[in-house]
DNA sequence: GTATATGCAAAATGTTTGCATTTCA
DNA sequence: TGAAATGCAAACATTTTGCATATAC
């Protein structure tokens, strides 16, 4: 595992490398989402997180440095269906998305770190021919320890 | 396959099983979901369509409509990312959940009709104690035939 | 007759944009 | 120095809500 100040300066020189500025305001940003790698914080969530540190930070400075590394495909963007979009960092032992389970009882989504799908991207290809660069899995249902009554964990926070 | 107006029928049923009431506003807001079973479309989409047969129709009663459409698991809301959600009818021929490609070049979304997830969740079923009842699959990628410049359908209509 | 559904307009939500000012390379 | 980035507020798009009226059962 690569420590938090070795990536963000290697986020800085992918940024730097295409010409973007490395600012306070982004390096913040980028810290927080390092502190928060698998958070799937919305945007207001990390404007939030950032000005904790970085009280001045406007939330459209936010906004644009989210779009900026999505961009660059430092984040991964995703949509959970309640009409915000999460971000999380797209980190180098973590190259392909990952999937997720998405709790009905409690909301809780959690992860699956593999990729189960490379080999329905072949058929994909095969069938359709189409290409596939990124893919996302998301399985809704419900985890057996909420289904007995004790959730998972921080289920009142999944607003 | 079944005729639009048997469907319609068994739709309403459902409905007043539930004890909700069959409207006029309610049953043109299902026929134009039966006559555009896989068109992803947005509420305005439905709207509008709904409009031009029943024009004093208001764009919150089709948004309520296709929220208790969703409740009662007649239709799918899906979300591609572009901040709209969209809306399908879940037939009864296509219980499941289909997946989809999303082609970044034209921003066409085409259907994979299999299911092809059955294993897949028996296996999260085991590794992860999660009971899955739905699931999302997406694939983001381009088609072979769009990478050549000729977009498979209507790329002008991918707003 | 009564609870439910509707239409309209207003509000709420999440995100983007314009512009004057500041900052980085 | 000059182009790019910022902060603020206003604009924007989508969805939700309150409320008086209409409708289905």
């Amino acid at each position: 595992m690569i420590s938090v100040e070795e990536q963000l300066k290697s986020m800085k020189q992918q940024m730097m490398a295409k010409g973007y500025k490395s600012t306070v305001q982004r390096e913040a940003t980028m810290r927080v989402l390092l502190e928060h790698e698998r958070d799937h914080m919305s945007a207001e969530d990390v404007y939030m997180r950032v000005k904790e540190r970085f009280p001045e930070i406007g939330l459209a400075t936010v906004y644009r440095t989210l779009e900026l590394l999505t961009e660059l495909h430092l984040v991964e963007k995703m949509n959970f269906g309640d009409g915000v979009a999460r971000f999380d960092l797209r980190s180098k032992d973590h190259e392909h998305m990952h999937h997720h389970m998405i709790c009905s009882i409690c909301g809780e989504v959690e992860e699956i770190k593999d990729d189960w799908l490379t080999e329905l991207e072949q058929r994909v290809k095969r069938e359709y021919g189409f290409n596939v660069s990124d893919h996302r899995l998301d399985f809704i249902g419900t985890f057996s320890s909420c289904k007995h009554g004790d959730c998972r964990r921080h289920c009142e926070t999944a607003s």
